[in-house]
DNA sequence: GCAATGATTTACT
DNA sequence: GTAAATCATTGCC
């Protein structure tokens, strides 16, 4: 079942980026599907530093966080990585959710051709710059809406428990100052495809 | 118009 | 452990 719009329209981030673990990102790429199960996921709001949207200041990249909740917002780092992003809240409320790892359930051969035949299948989405070259996701994916049918989220009916659910801080943030500091990061406890 | 810089990954010493 | 790869976006001139 996909997710219906009205779960990511919901006015808490955070909440949103703990319940997201456990649902399974799909992605229709060249015709063919693949599917992971988030596993690690970051809030972002335009109230903290680490946002591209702090202060709610808007540009030509982080435009489409200003769009209502469960848009894509995929865009590009360090010159060779997309980052994939899950915009939440109402229109003009810039925040979103950060995919930063999954653990593949579906059309595993094809990630392994998209990241080059790897000798450990653990470093396959393990990371989010690696999520989304398994997953065939790029700029043209952003903006799309989770309702559509080249990427979505699905409910697979898995519960997790509150025990299995780990909070930290942030990676990659050390210019929002205090805001590095806030434990919006979320990792299902022991599974093996985290990254590092 | 131009220089600085990442919500990273990978390879090499 | 350290560094290189690599480029769109940003902010300042």
């Amino acid at each position: 079942m996909k997710l219906p719009d009205s779960f990511y329209r919901r006015t808490n981030v955070v909440k949103i980026a703990r319940e997201l673990l456990g649902k399974v990102l799909f992605t229709n790429v060249g015709g063919i599907i693949t599917a992971g199960m988030i596993v690690e996921t970051e809030a972002y709001s335009w109230r903290e530093k680490g946002c591209h949207a702090y202060g709610a200041k808007k540009t030509n990249r982080n435009a489409v966080m200003f769009e209502r909740g469960g848009h894509t917002y995929v865009y590009l780092c360090y010159g060779m990585h997309h980052l994939f992003n899950i915009v939440t809240n109402e229109t003009n409320i810039p925040e979103a959710v950060l995919i930063r790892a999954v653990q593949p359930v579906h059309g595993i051969e094809e990630m392994m051709i998209r990241r080059g035949n790897l000798k450990n299948e653990f470093h396959l989405t393990s990371g989010p710059g690696k999520l989304t070259k398994a997953l065939g996701i790029d700029r043209k994916l952003n903006g799309k809406f989770l309702m559509g049918d080249e990427v979505w989220v699905e409910d697979a009916g898995r519960r997790i428990s509150s025990r299995d659910i780990l909070e930290s801080p942030r990676i990659g943030i050390d210019y929002a100052g205090d805001d590095a500091r806030l434990p919006w990061r979320f990792t299902l406890n022991g599974n093996d495809w985290l990254s590092k």
